[in-house]
RNA sequence: GCCGGGAUACCCUAGCCUGGUAGGGGGCUGGCUUGCUAAGCCCGUGUCUCGAUAGGGACUCGGGGGUUCAAAUCCCCCUCCCGGCGCCA
């Protein structure tokens, strides 16, 4: 959410920048917002001089009774004042709610840097690392590979939870695990300091980092109750500091979270409908950063550094890309995508999602700081990128990592997160 | 799930019964004074808003309603924490 005293004071640089976004109708509900806000500001001074006057007769009265003299003539003027109050304060709030409700639907102020485009097909490539990965043979798709190895049964999944579920199997399910504590260890070294979240949070902490039409199409809430499924760790460590205000010398907070993420896909239909690429259910390793509005470009590059890196160990070929103003969506100032190349698809495909989301969320979920204890307080910067989304970097693995036999071969670096093991064999014939 | 006790500013605490400017201590900040392993005194300490400035005003006692000229205080609802009972992988 845009911080309403920023809107105030710099209103043309604001529109300028929503206009960037190619959509008229923010910029009629920016023009309104700013009459709302007028308006509000009007009718907040005239409640505030009504409530002066209040205050000053009811001291009056306070005074005449202490002293035993009769104070019914104050205290039948005073008498008419509450309801003045009540009717200005009443088309204040009615003003209040027009405008949060703006402010909830415009999107973040975009980066400089951000290039135009109006879809995906106008991000673009920063760089790349590794060849795409080239056989001698016809590479199969994850699927083909898992079947054969018996290690992912979708059918079953099916019939018990529905489309888009999975059972990994056997040493599928060892080498998902390797994956996870592989990065949460990856995180630590870099002094990223690990949680595991809840797995449900309340509403008001997940309108504190998305935007409300995420709720529709990615999240799940429980009947009955005030909690939703977990659709990112991102918001977990987000919510970690609601309502605080976060010492200067302590930032940058830089926190790692390992959860499972739970998400609808709504609208998702006829898209990677097979397998384990797009599912309701996924590991993640999330890092996530509170830090200084100074800082949050330079810890942006240290964020999709680090998920790079993490790759490159892994020897997985990909190329970042900056995404474009029609690709970014609400919360995001600027937000690189690290894809991953797959051989079975023979495309990069979007395995990391790293944003700097400025004091978006900050705003939305009032995250402060300040230097010292008598300083004004500011909003801090957030920013939160995958390190690896398991299942995601499983198909990788398996694509890339595939024999002409159908063997899938163990990256290096997992192997004593393997107990060892070097290869997943396919089973022998008789 | 049931019964009881709590939540006051950056921290601790008084005030609640009996409604009338939220008091004290610590910390921090700025200043003054003394002079040496430091001490004392004073101003300030959150949010919003009006104002060119100086400065003014409003709000803030876990959250939301209500009663009242006036609510930390009385009434209702909710959240979280502590203790006991129950249930429990």
């Amino acid at each position: 959410m845009l911080d309403i005293k920023v809107v105030r004071e710099n209103p043309t640089t604001v529109r300028e920048n929503l206009a960037k976004r190619n959509n008229p109708e923010l910029l009629s509900m920016f023009d309104e917002l700013i009459g709302y806000d007028r308006e509000w500001r009007r009718l907040f001074t005239e409640s505030n001089t009504l409530r002066e006057s209040r205050n000053r007769v009811t001291e009056e009265i306070a005074k005449l009774k202490k002293q035993g003299r009769d104070a019914s003539a104050k205290i039948e003027e005073a008498a008419e004042i509450p309801q003045k109050i009540k009717n200005v304060e009443l088309g204040m709030n009615r003003n209040r709610e027009k405008m949060d409700h703006i402010l909830m639907k415009l999107p973040n102020l975009l980066d400089d840097s951000v290039p135009f485009g109006l879809d995906d097909s106008g991000n673009v490539t920063i760089r790349s690392w590794g060849e795409p990965t080239r056989f001698a043979f016809k590479p199969k798709d994850h699927i083909d590979l898992a079947l054969a190895l018996d290690l992912i049964d979708m059918e079953r999944a099916a019939k018990v939870a529905g489309a888009r579920f999975y059972y990994l199997k056997k040493d599928l399910v060892r080498l998902n695990f390797a994956l996870i504590i592989y990065g949460l260890d990856f995180m630590v070294d870099r002094g990223f300091v690990p949680f595991q979240p809840p797995y449900m949070m309340k509403k008001k902490v997940i309108e504190g980092a998305v935007a409300l039409s995420d709720f529709e199409d990615t999240i799940y809430k429980i009947e009955e109750e005030d909690l939703f499924l977990l659709a990112t760790a991102e918001h977990a460590l987000l919510g970690l500091h609601t309502d605080e205000i976060l010492e200067g010398k302590s930032m940058p907070l830089r926190y790692c979270g390992v959860s499972p993420c739970f998400r609808k896909e709504a609208g998702a239909h006829g898209r990677d409908t097979k397998g384990i690429f797009r599912v309701h259910q996924f590991e993640k390793v999330e890092q996530f950063t509170f830090c200084r509005p100074e800082d949050s470009t330079k810890e942006h590059e240290l964020l999709i550094k680090n998920a790079e890196e993490f790759f490159q160990s892994l020897k997985l070929p990909y190329r970042v890309v900056n995404v474009c103003t029609g690709d970014l969506g609400a919360v995001a100032a600027k937000k690189y995508d690290l894809e991953v190349w797959l051989p079975g698809q023979e495309k990069y495909r979007e395995a990391v999602s790293c944003s700097n989301c400025t004091s978006y969320q900050a705003v939305r979920s009032n995250v402060r700081y300040r230097d010292r204890l008598n300083d004004p307080t500011a909003y801090v910067h957030t920013l939160n990128s995958t390190l690896v989304a398991t299942e995601r970097a499983l198909v990788a693995i398996m694509e890339n990592y595939q024999g002409e036999d159908g063997h899938i071969e163990i990256p290096h670096l997992l192997i004593p997160y393997m107990a060892g093991l070097e290869i997943i064999k396919p089973p022998k014939r008789a």
